[in-house]
DNA sequence: ACCTGAACACCGTTCAAGT
DNA sequence: ACCTGAACACCGTTCAAGT
């Protein structure tokens, strides 16, 4: 009876300091995701984050496993192999969309992107067998894949809003000895992304194809 | 008579600033590069840096430059524009190799990248629209090798000695539930890298000449 | 058991002062 | 003109002390 009403205060935990983090980062920026401004957001001193992580290294681990956990979705089998890999590269670049300051995470231990999407990968690679590719031209031809739609959206997200900062000098030089190079400049920009994703993604798959028993 | 002998000491430069930074980049690593370790390795005070480069942003400005600049090799003009393309690639991903400490720093602004590669882009360029691409295919062909190599290569340099660090148990359910992701899992590791490369190299030229006039 | 305060060894950057 | 010293506002991390 005498002691105090229940302690609004949640506990700490490994799951809440991760949630927690992936919410700085999201709203914040990579950049501005400290142990102290981590600790403030969750109404704590620093310090007591230690006892649930083992370092901020040990906290981007976790954030990278959460933000891999999101790219798992009840995949619906698609029609052919074609199918299946056109739909894991678009539902990761998604997520890059959804994340673009936490995506930069995705760069090292990218292995680890097979696990977290270990559905989807199994039925990209028995739909590919299915169709006669052998072994090993199976396991090349997904993780082609993979590393094209990861690298292609590490760029896109790191790029977001620096379009092409040349100084009019260059501009000038590169008109004069490089037009083409010019006008390729000049087509650069966020509004080209998403067909310059699907250009190389469908080159991709017709390459794949043509490696395959048919091909 | 009376001044002293000349100083040994080479007056500071914003060159000689940048060039010491990337090598202290690859030498100890991007995260040990530090303002103040760097005038330490210039035999100066951090604060004079400050004369020659407005900040830490503006020195790695400086080092993306430097590096890109080491791209651009007379290239011998290929036999077509298959060749070309595959030439870009290569020397892209060999930048990667001989820098791959300082390589992650070209995901930013990557569209300097074709300023850098300037020669070589032009030339990629002029040999897909003498085969017969037009003018917007032939761009997203060449941006899409360049999008490829550079995103292949940042994941294959962020990766350094960090395979698959997999919990058995991990290792196990995956054994049981997804056998194909599996044994893709046991291919990883920087021995496939080559080849992986090589693959989706292929894969993508043979896709985009099937994108051409004759395709 | 869980959290805190103080401390250590660092950061990038500014600015008045020295030479 | 060029470099420095001291300072400011931060970092990640450790550890003895508090509750």
């Amino acid at each position: 009876m005498s002691s105090p009403p229940p302690v609004e205060r949640i506990p700490l935990s490994r799951e809440r300091i991760v949630v927690t983090a992936l919410r700085v980062i999201d709203e914040r920026g990579l950049a501005q995701l400290s142990m102290r401004r981590l600790g403030a957001e969750l109404g704590v001193e620093a310090m007591s984050l230690y006892k649930h992580v083992a370092g901020k290294d040990a906290l981007l681990d976790g954030v990278r496993e959460l933000l891999l956990a999101e790219l798992e979705t009840p995949a619906a089998p698609g029609r052919d192999w074609a199918d299946d890999l056109l739909s894991l590269a678009r539902r990761y670049r998604a997520l890059g969309r959804a994340h673009p300051e936490a995506f930069g995470l995705l760069a090292r231990g990218a292995d680890r992107a097979y696990v977290a999407g270990r559905e989807s990968a199994e039925a990209g690679l028995a739909a590919l067998r299915a169709a006669g590719f052998d072994e090993e031209t199976a396991t090349y031809a997904l993780r082609t894949v993979v590393r094209f739609v990861l690298g292609f959206s590490l760029i896109e997200m790191a790029g977001e809003g620096a379009p092409a900062p040349l100084a009019q000098d260059e501009l000038d030089a590169l008109a004069r000895d490089q037009p083409m190079v010019a006008g390729l400049m000049r087509s650069l920009g966020p509004g080209s992304e998403d067909a310059l994703f699907e250009f190389g993604l469908r080159a991709l798959i017709t390459g794949i194809a043509a490696m395959g028993p048919g091909g």
